[in-house]
DNA sequence: CTGTACTTTTTGATTAATCAAAATAAAACC
DNA sequence: GGTTTTATTTTGATTAATCAAAAAGTACAG
């Protein structure tokens, strides 16, 4: 049975390799997603490597293993099991649902992640868009973009806020920049870093127009529902 | 900000207080309950005590500070609530909520107690019967007596089951004698250390007669409803 | 190819929680 | 009242996770 620090480690090497399509994860980028001191990271990595959880070459980074994956998807599971839970039945807002989750996915037994699973109705993704992998493993694959790879005039749908800082969650909310709403991008300065849409006319949204930097239209992954 | 484990203990004295009827708890009696070995039960008690959270007597045992007291019933109250949630809502068993309380216990936040507490419609008391604390850690006090003190005749009604060990639990919900059920007592046999019940002829339940152990029956809970 | 900057690893220490086993104190027993 | 039992404390060691700071390796700029 994994230490509730070594299933953190792993979730974060998952999320690393995911958020940064990378294949391997060096050090720095551990230990400061990590929030510990390198020495420490690597301290870490090494035990996760005796346990086959994750594969370790010096100097280079780390990969999961077939292990390592499955109790990455595990945890990623019930993080986002929990977060829906927070959100739909306890009134949680968005902004908050995130901390309360990173604690809860440590102490919770597969049981009451499977009850939750069945009271919330199966749902296929958590609040923020993303989707919740199955008992087995198993995650579907969206083919969402950031949008900061869209260009003037695409008509977008958001599909998920990929960024855990509860700033940027109101502010996305206030903005209605929210999974499901339907945008069109009409200015996008890559000499100012910027990026403007508005909600698509037939959207209940605002249709005042919204600007973001690039790095945060980063984090937003998009679905195109076409291109004018 | 209390470790999980120093929670743990606070719990623990607090319990071996009550259920004892103390106003001292012994180290032996703390590592037993606590499972572990009474050198570290020593070790961490000095460590509660310059907490201020407990007085320490070297070799007379411990008590809880007022400090102690609000951090125990915290955790009394986080525990019921917990349990109450997985009982009423996940469709756990009687016999099952234990041992995810406990985990879950130390894991979540003042702010998802609260929203629990609504959610469950501000319950006064867990499916045991046991009396859930108020949030500024006010406890409702009940004059009910263990079984073992009633004598034959008796009419009374279970107020709460003071034991945690599921095999017990699920006997006594096949009897259906659980908090809320109207029983006679129809046998007290001392030498042969048990006692027999059965239910109240106005009640739901089976006529039939059970009998328990002394033993047993000192972890039942009885109102007394009149003598005949 | 050489030096500076950056990343990674190593080393030595620390904290929280634990155990086993020896030492000590108190209680109980005849 | 001395002996035995039982409870408690002390001591020394261990494990998991961490940090700070020194050492070592890698990268690339000129």
């Amino acid at each position: 049975m994994p230490t509730s620090t070594v299933e953190q480690y792993i979730k974060t090497i998952y999320q690393q390799e995911e958020r940064c399509a990378q294949d391997i994860v060096q050090m720095k980028q551990l230990s400061e997603a990590m929030g510990v001191t390198p020495g420490t990271a690597t301290a870490m990595v090494k035990h996760l490597a005796e346990r086959k959880l994750i594969r370790y070459e010096p100097r280079k980074g780390v990969r999961l293993t077939a292990g390592g994956r499955e109790l990455a998807l595990l945890m990623v599971r019930r993080h986002r099991l929990i977060e829906t839970f927070l959100e739909n039945v306890l009134g949680y807002d968005l902004s908050e649902v995130h901390e309360d989750a990173e604690k809860l996915e440590h102490a919770v037994s597969d049981k009451f992640i499977e009850r939750i699973d069945a009271y919330l109705g199966f749902p296929p993704a958590d609040p923020h868009g993303d989707p919740i992998p199955s008992a087995e493993g198993h995650i579907a694959r969206r083919d969402s973009v950031p949008l900061d790879h869209c260009e003037t005039g695409d008509t977008i749908r958001v599909a998920r806020l990929r960024n855990d800082d509860p700033a940027f969650l109101l502010l996305m909310k206030e903005q209605h920049l929210t999974p499901g709403e339907a945008f069109v991008v009409i200015d996008k300065n890559e000499t100012a870093g910027t990026m403007t849409v508005r909600h698509d006319a037939r959207s209940r949204g605002p249709i005042t127009p919204f600007t973001i930097s690039m790095g945060n239209s980063s984090r937003i992954m998009v679905e195109p529902t076409g291109t004018k």
